[in-house]
RNA sequence: GCGCCCGUAGCUCAAUUGGAUAGAGCAUCGGUCUUCGGAACCGAGGGUUGCAGGUUCGAGCCCUGCCGGGCGCACCA
């Protein structure tokens, strides 16, 4: 038996602990707890702040005694006597002696359990995670790119965190499928739609397809928005608002075509699509970003007039000012899934996309990885679909800041367009080559060819690109800075890449064979303290995951990485590895090892490569 | 006008969702070591968490009111 370590790691192990300790002492009238309440109170099972205090820490005592009106150190008193009553506790922990301050239960896992779970782990392709206890199938709905337009830096938070959300959730046994909705099928192709009949260069379109549509979307998007005195800035456009007025009722007229089956605008929409696609597929493979399914906006073309009658003969749709209006409580505007002119909106794309979903994947969640100036719109949204009967799903907003420039402002160019996402990758790589080029010669040279520093550049720039956005909490904006993204320092992924590099490389530069140190099955022994923190921060991964599933915040997992990185840096500086012997040495080459895989998977889960030398 | 989000060290960001002395990196200053990959390690200074109240054993986090910033609010997505 090994007190449910397996299967829950420490913490969740000892929450099951303390869940049966409340769950006796409330038998026993000790305090009244409900049901309900119990996975909140389990919860206040932590790691501590500060070593000092242990390796974990209950809190609810505290809470508990308020309500039944003792003191908050009896109630712990009476819940650390029961603590070794519960099966497996004494196993795992020490027993504590008494609470400390106002009511603090502070536990200290016994190094022995600390071995046995990392000598299990080292050997595990889970790496000692414990799969999630319920799994579910999750539907995650990232990127999202509009395919009229290149995307840009804007772009680049949902389809990172995206990717990396669902990555972490599958490892931790949910059943994952992602889909990239792309937009392919609203008013920004009205726009092309016009622009293309209009003022087309076929010859620039022969050259190059997407370049030339992205020209026409934005011609004409100066057309119909911009204010008089910017026109001023735009010749050309200024000319066609001259030549062709009503240009936005005449755009708008191309998408209500479009959208009833026009043939020559549905014609041209299938001619123009396959460039788009083969643009965004070529900055995918870039990223190594890939989906499950790529069902755009137009796939659910044919199901949106069902969606308006379905809404309708619910009584949950109505006819107001020409439009039809979804009238929810508490907001002001409603929710418009037709226009006046017959055109359907982004919302009936989008209640048509969870009803289809739900039809064919009976997902348990949604997950919508999207800017949060969005957050209104999905409000109404989710509230519309759970009145439409399609309520048991859970949808969630998983929003994020924008991107912001050195100087605080959104990041644009110095013409004020959005940042192309290619260019932005180039940069990155650009900018790593010196970083890589100036490290070699600062140690004479490495050996190193130009095609392995190539692959090192492409590998640290595009970590560097992702990782700084993955690294911040999502919900905040967030400044762009190459300068900092690619330091070698700090919590950046050139650090931990670096940080693999080092310690995997202790294995071939010593000739020792990994899968051997795996297999010997020596019984560790943490002699030295920073032997014992580097091991039970090893065995914290699975906690960690868990807590990135909890608030969908992958800048969890960099957090601990990073810590980890810390923990290893300090044991490897101040205790011989390979140089050690007997058990000593066996103890340490294994942490290393589980170090290194440990790096390696967390990158790994957040889209990030490694190299061997770097 | 209504609604949502944000305000933390000089700068860029954390803070286990109400827990213990608010932590990192950069920058500044000091120290270690005959390099198992020094792109290292150890340490110091630096904070009235925008302001003022409130809730309680305990508040950066919850409530109220201000100040400052961002975003959204009927036919774009």
């Amino acid at each position: 038996m090994d007190g449910g370590l397996q299967r829950f790691g420490f913490r969740g192990a000892l929450r099951r602990i303390f869940q049966t300790v409340l769950e006796r002492l409330s038998a026993e009238g000790a305090v009244a707890i409900a049901p309900e309440e119990m996975p909140a109170l389990i919860e206040q099972v932590r790691e501590t702040a500060d070593p000092k205090f242990g390796d974990y820490s209950a809190t609810m005592a505290m809470s508990l005694a308020k309500r039944s009106g003792r003191k908050p150190r009896d109630v712990a008193m009476e819940m650390i006597a029961t603590l070794d009553c519960v099966a497996g506790f004494s196993e795992l922990f020490e027993k504590p002696s008494e609470p400390v301050g106002p009511g603090f239960i502070n536990l200290r896992v016994r190094d022995e359990a600390i071995a046995r779970a990392v000598e299990q782990a080292v050997g595990d392709p889970r790496l000692g995670v414990a799969p999630v206890v319920g799994p579910q199938t999750i539907v995650l709905d990232y990127s999202s790119p509009n395919v009229a337009k290149p995307m840009h830096v804007g772009h680049i938070r949902s389809t990172v965190i995206g990717d990396s959300l669902a990555k972490i959730l599958s490892f931790r046994g949910h059943r994952t499928i992602t889909d990239n909705h792309l937009g392919d099928w609203g008013t920004q192709f009205g726009m092309i739609l016009w622009g293309w009949k209009h003022v087309r260069n076929e010859q620039a379109f022969a050259l190059d397809p997407t370049g030339e549509l992205g020209r026409l979307y934005r011609l004409v998007r100066v057309v119909v928005d911009a204010k008089p005195e910017e026109l001023e800035k735009y010749p050309e456009a200024a000319a066609i608002v001259e030549k062709y007025p009503g240009v936005a009722e005449a755009v708008l007229a191309e998408t209500v075509k479009l959208h009833q089956g026009d043939p020559e605008n549905i014609a041209m929409w299938e001619r123009f699509m396959p460039a788009c696609r083969l643009e965004i597929d070529r900055i995918y493979a870039r990223l190594h970003v890939s989906f499950d399914h790529t069902l755009g906006e137009s796939f659910y073309q044919p199901m949106l007039q069902g969606v308006v009658e379905s809404l309708a003969s619910k009584g949950l749709a109505t006819q107001s000012r020409g439009a039809t209006a979804v009238f929810l409580d508490g907001y002001e505007a409603p929710l418009l899934i037709r226009k006046a002119d017959g055109a359907f909106l982004y919302a009936t794309t989008d209640l048509a996309t969870i009803q289809w979903r739900i039809d064919h994947w009976k997902p348990d969640r949604i997950l919508y990885v999207v800017d949060h100036r969005q957050s209104q719109h999905f409000q109404q949204v989710f509230a519309t679909a759970k009145a439409w009967g399609y309520g048991d799903v859970k949808c969630v907003h998983v929003a994020f800041g924008t991107v912001l420039g050195d100087d605080g402002r959104p990041f644009k160019t110095r013409a004020g367009d959005a940042v192309g996402l290619e260019a932005l990758l180039d940069e990155g790589v650009d900018r790593a080559m010196q970083v890589v080029n100036s490290g070699a010669e600062s140690r004479g040279g490495d050996g190193m060819n130009d095609s392995s520093r190539k692959h090192v550049a492409e590998t640290v720039g595009i970590g560097a690109i992702k990782y700084a956005d993955l690294a911040q909490n999502r919900t905040t904006d967030y400044v762009f800075s190459f300068d900092k993204m690619l330091q070698l320092t700090g919590n950046t992924a050139a650090y931990m890449q670096y940080a693999v590099a080092r310690v995997e490389g202790i294995f071939a530069k010593a000739g020792i064979d990994r899968e051997l140190v795996r297999q010997a099955k020596v019984p560790l022994r943490f002699a030295d303290p920073r032997e014992r923190a580097l091991a039970i921060t090893l065995t914290r991964f699975g906690e960690t995951l868990e807590d990135v599933e909890a608030d969908y915040r992958p800048n969890v997992l960099t957090a601990w990485l990073y810590e980890l990185a810390g923990v290893y840096s300090t044991f490897y500086d101040a205790l011989p590895v390979v140089k050690a012997e007997g058990d000593e040495r066996a103890t340490r080459l294994v942490l290393c090892d589980l170090t290194g895989q440990i790096l390696r998977k967390g990158l790994e889960m957040l889209g990030i490569g490694v190299v061997e030398k770097m």
